[in-house]
Parts: structure tokens; C-alpha cells; sequence
DNA sequence: TCTAACAGCTTGTATAGACAATTAAGTCAA
DNA sequence: TTGACTTAATTGTCTATACAAGCTGTTAGA
């Protein structure tokens, strides 16, 4: 608890969306954007609210709150007497947001990559379209991304996409998006389902995961629909020692 | 938004263990009550704030604080202007209801069998204690279960238990009921978390399920609250080829 | 009768002030 | 040196007040 006290409360509110919003939101909207752009370190000393009461010009119920609601929210820890901190990072994803990897990647402050190994436009197979809930040779798009974290392969993205759905996939570049972003944009998610297995790779994912040929594997098959029809069936594998999902139940 | 207004403001503080806790956790803590045990049900109107400012005697700050947490928590919805009403329970998914082995594998129209491996009282080490909540030498219970479906072995159960609020854990015959149902009954789960991963098994649990040695299973650690105590926290395995995780979400 | 304005309720946010509880660091005496 | 006490800083809670914003029913007027 003895870490260096952040800097620069000054500029806070720079470069932030001027929408408007109640103060104690901006407050909160800039200190976590401070910590998930690495600007601020975990175990680092935040100001304390009198400080930053002094510097803004705020009344101290409204710090209070921001900094009370970020730390239910995971971005700080706070002791009495000795004051605030930055949290160490969540190690594990949440199970229902492991949707947009870079994302989550992003969230915990390392790097993301991502490499497309195929992308092609095709007829439905009868798997395939059993899978998407079409016709057989139904226009299809089949997609293999493989996801990187600090250079490390963390997951093989295995993807078909409705066509008539999504016309455009195979003119994306998702080195500036992922699937899941430009599949959101176009038909807006309203469903899905998961089936999560342990599995062990073929030679081929061994050798893309870098990993050894009897490493168990964490792969989750997924669906989502937008209304009654299926957008995409993906079979997301990750490497056992790499990655773990994580879920809470209950109020 | 027309449902009648919830009754009894002046009991609302009855039956509540008397410790020292601010007035906003006693607050949510009566609240979150009545709508636990089904006395105040979904869509009912809460009094405003304004009246239980008059009938407790408190601030409105404090009221709205109490009751802006209970929102966050999904027990309340509010509308400006309306009021404040109990909000239709959250569905979850299917994934998070893999609690009761037995119930499943009979739902499946399966033979269920299980056998006790190990049932010890002891005192927790630095590691249990930490994962229950609980200083080390607290009492607690192990026990390793191994579940049969159809005569095929498709789960090791580990687990501790918080002997504190189930002192008669080790006294349960567990070919009647699972340790789950037991602990139900005890100290009623309010909210859990899981941890899902691949992991290769050891020798003693390849016998145990009778897999290869590089057949990859799938682990989940489960810890369950009832209120602010961790009941107990478990291991499952489950041979990867016999088992999956089936999961919905949305709607 | 229809419409617009208003009043009265609700929650949402912000402020100023007060005291309690916890911690660390300093002070002083034995 | 050690231990007890004091002090300052910080977060935690509670209160009283104020105004904004959203919804509903009523009322005044055309």
C-alpha cells in the first residue's frame, strides 16, 4: 500500500466525450479510462476524495460515489485511513462476455493481435446448414482468426456466417475490427447458446496454439441469433493453461 | 406499473439479526428479505422514499442510497416520476444450474449412483481458509464424491465446507441425498461464481474415472454464499469425452 | 370537447457539513 | 528501546437541503 500517488488530476476530464452526464459518471468514465489505458498502474495510490474535491471543485458525496461505485466494480480498492488504490487486474473473463476477445484482451491491459488464416465465401454443407438453421448451400462465409495476447496465441476462432445476413463479411478488415464487432453492427444479437468442452487439439491447432499434443484444450461452440434467424456458429478453442471462464449466479 | 403498493413499513426491521451495520445495509437487508422470502413479489410498488423517510426516521439520502444499490443488484427497478417497484426474478442460464448431478443424470432418465471416497472433519489450512472466507484452523468438513451415471463414472466431487453453518455435514448419508441438497437445506445458496477450465487429470484421477492419462477434462470450482458466509467451495472434474456444459443467454 | 398549462408526486443528482472508524506516524515518558 | 498516547489524514456514514427531471391527473380556457 506504500505505491506512488497517481498524477496529473488536472487533465482529467481530457479527451473525454463531451455528452452531457451527471458529474459523478464523468468521474468515474475518467478514472477508469485513467487505469483500463494503463495510465494508472495497479497498487498506485489514487488521489484522496479531499484532494480531488481541492482540484475540482466538486462536493465530496459526488467523489464518494464515483470512487465507491468503481470499487464495486473492481477498478480500485479502498482502506480506511490509508486510502485509495488501484486494483490489481481481473485475471478471468466473464463467461457470458466472451464474446469480443480483443475487447476483454484490451480490458485487461495487454496487447491484442489477431492473424485471419482463411476467409472464404461458400455454399452451407448440410452440417453447416443444420448448424445456421438454412438450407443446404445456402450463401455461406467461413472465417479461421487466430487470436493473440502480448504475442501470446490465446484462442483459434472457427466461424460460419449467414450470408444473406451479413453480405458484406468477406469485405471486412479485422485487423481494425473483430467478426463480433462487425457482426454486432450489422444484426444486433438478441440470443445465443454455448456447449463448453474439454478437448484435446489436432496437430494443426498444437502447433497455431504453440502449445504440446496433449495440452486439454477449452473449446466453447457458440450461436447467435438476431430474431428467428441465426447470424453465426463459431468453435472458439483455447489452450487450458491460458485461459479459464469465469461466471457468478445469484443477486 | 399498476400493482399495489407493498404494506408494513413499521415491521420491516423485525426478525433482522441485531449487529452493528449502517443503516443503508440494514435497509437493503429488509428489503432484499421480503422479496427473498416472497412476502413483497414482482411488480409490487415499495413505498417511496419520502414515506420511508417518514415512517424509519432517516434521511432520504440514505433511503435513496439503499434503494439505488438494491437496483444495481437487480432487486428493485425505479422510475423517475413513478416509483420504485420489485423487479421480476433474473433468469439465468442453464449453465448455472449444474448444481445437482444426481438431478440432472435422472432427468436425463439415467442411473445415478455415487460413492463416498473420503468424509473428514478438520481445520483449514491457509489455502481453504482463504478459499471459504474464514481464518486458518476454522473448522471445516472434506469430501471427495464419486458419481456414477449409468455404472460410467462422470464426476469427482471435492469439497470443503464451512462446518459453522453446516455442523452436521459429516453426520449426512450421502447415498440419500447429495451434499448439495444437504447444504440447500442448511444455509439456502443466495449467490455462487464458477471457474471453468481444461486440465489434464493426475493418475489417482484417471483411475478414479477410468480415462486415459491424456484424456482432457473439464474442472469447475464452484464457491456458494448465503448471505456474506462462503458455505463451501467444490472441484468438479469431468471426464471431457462423457461431459458439456450447455449454457443460454439473452431473451 | 379538446388542449394546454399547472400542480403534485416521484426519482436523480449535487452540495455542505458533521461525526465515526481506521491507520500511520510522530511524541513523550518510563 | 519500548510502550502509551496524540495527532493528522483518510475513508465511511448520515443528515438537511436544494433543484432538476419525469410522470400523472386536474384544471382552466378556447
Amino acid at each position: 500500500m506504500s505505491d506512488q500517488t497517481v498524477t496529473m488530476l488536472e487533465h482529467l476530464f481530457d479527451g473525454l466525450p463531451d455528452v452531457p452526464q451527471p458529474i459523478y459518471a464523468k468521474l468515474k468514465q475518467a478514472i477508469s479510462q485513467k487505469i483500463s489505458a494503463g495510465e494508472w498502474l495497479a497498487n498506485q495510490r489514487v488521489p484522496s476524495e479531499a484532494e480531488i474535491v481541492k482540484s475540482l471543485g466538486v462536493s465530496r458525496m459526488t467523489v464518494n460515489r464515483a470512487l465507491r461505485e468503481l470499487t464495486v466494480e473492481g477498478f480500485l480498492v479502498r482502506h480506511q485511513g490509508l486510502g485509495t488504490f488501484v486494483a490489481e487486474k481481473k485475471a478471468h473473463s466473464a463467461l457470458f462476455e466472451v464474446h469480443n476477445i480483443a475487447e476483454e484482451i484490451a480490458a485487461r491491459g495487454h496487447k491484442h493481435l489477431s492473424k485471419l488464416l482463411t476467409l472464404e465465401s461458400a455454399r452451407a454443407s448440410v452440417e453447416e446448414a443444420m448448424m445456421l438453421g438454412v438450407r443446404t448451400n445456402h450463401g455461406i462465409f467461413r472465417s479461421v482468426v487466430l487470436h493473440y495476447e502480448n504475442d501470446i496465441p490465446i484462442q483459434i476462432e472457427e466461424r460460419i456466417v449467414n450470408a444473406s445476413l451479413a453480405p458484406e463479411y468477406d469485405k471486412q478488415d479485422f485487423t481494425l475490427h473483430t467478426s463480433y464487432e462487425y457482426l454486432m453492427g450489422v444484426a444486433p444479437m438478441t440470443e445465443g447458446e454455448h456447449l463448453v468442452e474439454a478437448v484435446l487439439p489436432n496437430a494443426i491447432e498444437c502447433e497455431r496454439l504453440q502449445i504440446g499434443a496433449h495440452e486439454p484444450c477449452l473449446q466453447i461452440k457458440r450461436r447467435t441469433w438476431a430474431g428467428d434467424d441465426i447470424i453465426t456458429a463459431a468453435r472458439l478453442l483455447h489452450p487450458g493453461s491460458r485461459f479459464q471462464l469465469f461466471g457468478h449466479f445469484g443477486r
